[in-house]
DNA sequence: TTGTACGCGTTATCAC
DNA sequence: GTGATAACGCGTACAA
């Protein structure tokens, strides 16, 4: 739970009664205009918030509806879902989820899922600006997962996005690739930003000069990726390999290679991100970067609830927890055309 | 909410007060056996279920958590449950959700929920035979979406299975195939039947006669389409087209398709389920049915919110919703071999 | 060992 | 128009 500011605090604070605030805040026709507002006023000096768990015993109606699914998983983010769900489940917890595309309804679920008084909260931020999660991880703990907003202290769950990019750099460097372009979404989330930043890392690793111009990022997307690798592709000197950051744009890195009359692997390697079902089904099959996503659920919701009963104890320090992605090759990735396997 | 048996019923019926049932509930130790014993009988007769709301509020901990993600959704369920989740927000509710893979699973979810008190359930049903589900829906609303148990009256969201599979017959039939093939499921599930049965009538309609060889079954899955592909095209005389009812059972398919050898579409015409990423991207690209999956999603919230609102005016009749399947034409179907488009 | 009394935060029914 | 009071279902001091 949180900050209990109920009814009757407002009530304190406006001179009113009980009922009266319930009725402003309902609004019930028949209120002096003037208890009205300050009403309204304590109601917003005090940060108020309802309960909607009293609101529902009283009403005998909570509002939840519950979902049950047989339904396949089969992306990442379904079977990370699958993790917390499995974790949350074995300790009792049960899960109320949301779909937020973008900050704005990031927030309202927040404060969706806080009226229904959550333990505490699991979430993929949309964004790397969410002000009100900072605020949330106050009173309430966080588990961020995949995604990091990074300015905040909370706890999480994220992929070890540098070595996992490093580990795609690795193997294209041992096949004697020493052009290799990147690309990745210009969205301003930690995932985008660590892969960006572990590619550069491993290039020099291998001292290996960093091309600006095979840097190539665009909409965090199918359409994305078959800008970004046409872009890539077309220059003077392109790459002889590619690694998208998404499985997004992964796919379409695979429609702008085939559209540009290109051939897997012989004309340019590709790595992408994500062993989906379609990676494999490819021809040739894509060599991907799989990540643990079934683990990550499970470790957030274990996380979470270990932090839900540390929180009596010790204040819960932040814990961030790096799970290993593991490079799965495939025929997508051969040596580039001119160039033997051992590059001096 | 439901029937209204609390602890105090139970504590009357057992001729104890609503403490001592309270401890025998939560298994404090110092408890009369004969106490326990009669207690525990009056649960069992009684049908009592606690209410996680009132002890949510008491306890100041709800033990729910809030799954929030910016998750792209892919799937056909996942789409579907974004469907779910708009049209619950936009009327005030939230979704709470669970994965049930397995019939025990799905009941155990079910009660979860229904101790959460939430007002009603959409259901993708694991299994033809549920009796659980038929309990629940004599006292909560309860739509089925995608599969239906059929066995008992609700309200329920369904594709026009039959329609979408004859879309499928029409298009190959239309092209010259004569001897078509089919690759289902064999669980027990409404869509698998729905769309078999589909696939014969619509045959019958054509004239054309039904080959018992040429209907494969097997699991559900991948592997499953491999497998029923496999035997469906090495027998003596193989169908020249093949329609699979699952998207999994497709990639299956296609699998098998390459591995023997088989061009698409010049040895074997193919139509799959969904129209999934992976579906457009393959070389060449499917021909698919797809489903409204969203649409699906959305018309069972806004169904099932409706029944929510109705359940004290009229008792609300069943009421079944069947929304159209739409092929998508594309590159893995073409004539036969040896035959003209238009076959007498 | 068992029962009484109260509180969790809210809404609904009454008097005033 | 407004404010006591009770009730929703359960857990927990405290007293018996």
């Amino acid at each position: 739970m949180s900050r209990t500011v109920k009814l009757s605090d407002v009530a304190h604070h406006a001179g009113v009664s009980v009922p009266t605030v319930s009725r402003v805040l309902r609004g019930v026709p028949n209120v002096a205009p003037e208890l009205k507002a300050k009403v309204e006023h304590s109601v917003t000096v005090l940060g108020y918030r309802p309960n909607r768990l009293a609101k529902s015993l009283r009403e005998q109606r909570t509002n939840i509806i519950g979902y049950l699914t047989a339904g396949t998983v089969a992306t990442f983010h379904n079977i990370l879902a699958q993790g917390i769900q499995d974790a949350a489940i074995e300790q009792g917890y049960a899960v109320i989820t949301g779909h937020g595309s973008s900050v704005e309804r990031e927030i309202m679920y927040a404060q969706i899922f806080e009226g229904y008084q959550v333990d505490g909260l699991i979430v993929v931020p949309s964004s790397d600006t969410d002000p009100y999660l900072e605020v949330v991880s106050g009173y309430l703990p966080v588990v961020e997962v995949d995604r990091t907003i990074g300015s905040f202290s909370c706890h999480a769950v994220l992929l070890d996005n540098r070595g996992a990019i490093g580990q795609a750099v690795d193997h294209l460097v041992e096949l004697g690739h020493r052009n290799i372009g990147l690309i990745y979404g210009d969205a301003p989330v930690s995932t985008e930003v660590e892969r960006r930043e572990g590619f550069l890392e491993r290039l020099a690793v291998h001292g290996l000069p960093v091309n600006p111009a095979h840097l190539a990022s665009d909409v965090f997307s199918e359409d994305g990726g078959v800008r970004a690798a046409t872009h890539l592709l077309t220059q003077k000197s392109p790459p002889t390999a590619l690694i998208t950051t998404t499985n997004e744009m992964l796919a379409g890195a695979v429609q702008a290679i085939r559209h540009l009359g290109l051939r897997l692997p012989h004309d340019v390697s590709l790595i992408g991100m994500d062993d989906t079902r379609w990676a494999r089904l490819m021809d040739p099959p894509l060599t991907v970067i799989a990540q643990p996503a079934y683990d990550m659920g499970y470790k957030a919701g274990q996380l979470l609830i270990k932090a839900l009963d540390d929180s009596a104890a010790h204040p819960a320090e932040p814990r961030v927890q790096r799970l290993s992605a593991q490079l799965i090759v495939r025929s997508s990735t051969a040596p580039p055309k001119e160039a033997s396997p051992m590059t001096s």
